[in-house]
DNA sequence: GTTAGCACTCTTTACCCTCGAGTGCTAATC
DNA sequence: GATTAGCACTCGAGGGTAAAGAGTGCTAAC
């Protein structure tokens, strides 16, 4: 069913007030705003609607109502407007970005903590692998009974080893059926896109016969390609979340915080993500711990060349039209300084 | 006032109560005890005389009695028995620390984490600068009329430069004279040495005829330093301070976790400490922060050498015995494994 | 189709009361 | 003289009740 322009208005009342005040909003204090000149019966009627058709929620009988995120899909998807940023923002963020020297990482380091500033929200950003290094072949090599060596050789000449302790008996028949298997699956992807998982799941059903063995390979396999990944996982306003009315519970703030400490698994969830401007809202978040949550994340270039990410998590109730404008504009800011700047010196070991 | 043997067992008695219970403990509890045979009378007396002394204090009237800083203190120098681990956990330790590949940085992650765990606190490890490199010398390359290039060379050949705004007009004879300064105070002594406060204050005396120029250089001196010290700062068990009653305000917790968040400030505060088993009580931190914290630390080498730091901060209720043991037993392993361990193959870039 | 009116629901807040733990002091006891 | 028993007093935690306030849903009127 098409919500009726009025639906719609009245939705994107609700929701502005909502994120606003953080209350649930009720018929009378809509039927104050200019712009819905309707009186409080006929709203209430309209929003018993919207709460049968999944937009809206009642905490309880006589509270007001509240956005769902299917609400939230919607308004980012059309209702939102994006805000132009102020000229004083604008200077913020352009001169926290260039006051630093030109360290790279110092510069993305600066990034996130500007974005938590502004939206008072936590921020991240991940670095990228300096040089997206494409993956060569894969080898396993018997050591004793119950070892392997895992090797892994990139384009650029990189070498990775691994002792890897087998669970199950191997023969080496099928360790190199192994080897030459990963070879031919993973052969130029680079190390990111080998570790999306999507590879892994292709890749998966190919070996079946001897998916004992790959049941011990392949964890180690991905924790190299991460060591190999070498991205580095910066935040920041980790305790804005407790400014936030959602998380004055403290065992709410316990698990957003302990969601968060886990930087590997958030890493991958970050590199995983599509590039450009991504919204995911609550439930629409794979992980259970954050189906109250709403992430943002974009992605930054160096060089014209695809690869940094940059984004903040908070409640679903967040001002989205502001904050993916905020975003927008940093990371074409980023994209520009990484441009310009032809071979800015980073600091080598 | 030396305290009487009586008034120690009681002392002794009201911190091992309270750091188990987080309660204010009584007189009658006290003297439900075995080897407190008094009459809850003659406890309040000895409890009241404590108090005069400073080693209790009082939440109100009508609740029982609290160990001060220093009765924590005379607790830790004199009162306290260091606790033998169980057998259980030793293994838990020397397993998670070697069932680790033997990548160092790897190790040290388990060790913090293994220490949060078994504490409950929070834990932290810095790792050391793999060689402690000593400073060569320092120069300072004019470059506008306010820039300059501030040069570090270490004995290694390590070489880092920095360009340095300056607010102040300078001349190329009072940058020589300061490089030249700055070399002779620095020279031969390490990154690390380099970075504690002392020498600097020691150093600013020096130049106080200069001290505009200095002042724009001496920060990116500093910061330059630490990018070349390179340490890296592990933390485990953040969110462990949920579970601590003291805690349980969500300002309390709030301030504590931001306080860990400032990663730069407290790597040096970490570093600075002195070697050996330092433990820190409430007020006897600089930090006004840690007022209500207290610090345990301990340094743990790697071939002989000193480097490495490993420790935890909770509640000044803490199983200062207990917590003290564990560190020890913790350190005197990783000591033993990076002496054993000859070359570690240490992943290279 | 819209609105006014009204009964009803539910949460929040304040307030009061009681209970219990613990103290400090004084007087009696060992 | 040190120790203990007794007692009045204080303070905080917990529980229960009542009133206030916000908002709904429904019905009937416009």
């Amino acid at each position: 069913m098409e919500l009726s322009e009025r639906k719609l208005k009245i939705l994107q009342a609700i929701i502005g007030d909502y994120v606003r005040t953080a209350e649930p909003v009720g018929s009378r204090t809509l039927s104050k705003k200019p712009e819905l000149g309707y009186s409080p019966a006929t709203i209430r009627n309209e929003m018993a609607d919207l709460e049968e058709l999944g937009y809206l929620t009642h905490p309880h009988t006589s509270a007001g109502r509240v956005p769902s995120d299917k609400a939230y899909r919607l308004y980012v998807n059309a209702l939102m407007e994006k805000k132009e940023l102020s000229k004083e923002e604008k200077n913020i963020i352009a001169e926290r970005l260039h006051s630093t020297t030109d360290e790279f990482e110092k510069t993305i380091e600066h990034a996130a903590s500007v974005l938590s500033e502004i939206t008072n929200l936590t921020s991240f950003a991940l670095t990228p692998k300096k040089n997206e290094d494409v993956l060569k072949f894969i080898n396993l090599l018997p050591v004793d009974e119950c070892t392997v060596v895992l090797m892994i050789v990139s384009e650029s000449g990189k070498v990775s080893n691994k002792a890897v302790h087998m669970s199950v008996p191997y023969t080496e028949e099928n360790l190199q059926l192994l080897s030459k298997t990963m070879t031919y699956n993973y052969k130029g992807k680079t190390i990111s896109q080998a570790l999306t998982n999507n590879i892994i799941a292709n890749f998966e059903t190919d070996i079946v016969a001897m998916s004992g063995l790959a049941e011990d390979v392949m964890p180690n396999f991905m924790r190299t390609l991460e060591d190999m990944l070498n991205v580095n996982l910066y935040m920041e306003g980790l305790t804005n979340i407790f400014d936030i009315p959602e998380y004055s519970d403290l065992s709410k703030a316990r698990s957003f915080i302990e969601m968060l400490s886990q930087k590997e698994e958030l890493t991958k969830k970050l590199i995983e993500r599509d590039d450009g401007i991504i919204v995911t809202i609550g439930e629409e978040n794979s992980d259970d711990i954050m189906q109250d949550c709403s992430l943002i994340t974009a992605s930054y270039h160096v060089d014209g060349k695809l690869v940094g990410k940059i984004g903040v998590i908070g409640p679903t109730r967040m001002k989205y039209g502001e904050v993916t404008s905020i975003i927008e504009y940093l990371t074409d800011n980023l994209n520009n300084t990484f441009k310009l700047e032809s071979g800015g010196n980073k600091e080598n070991e």
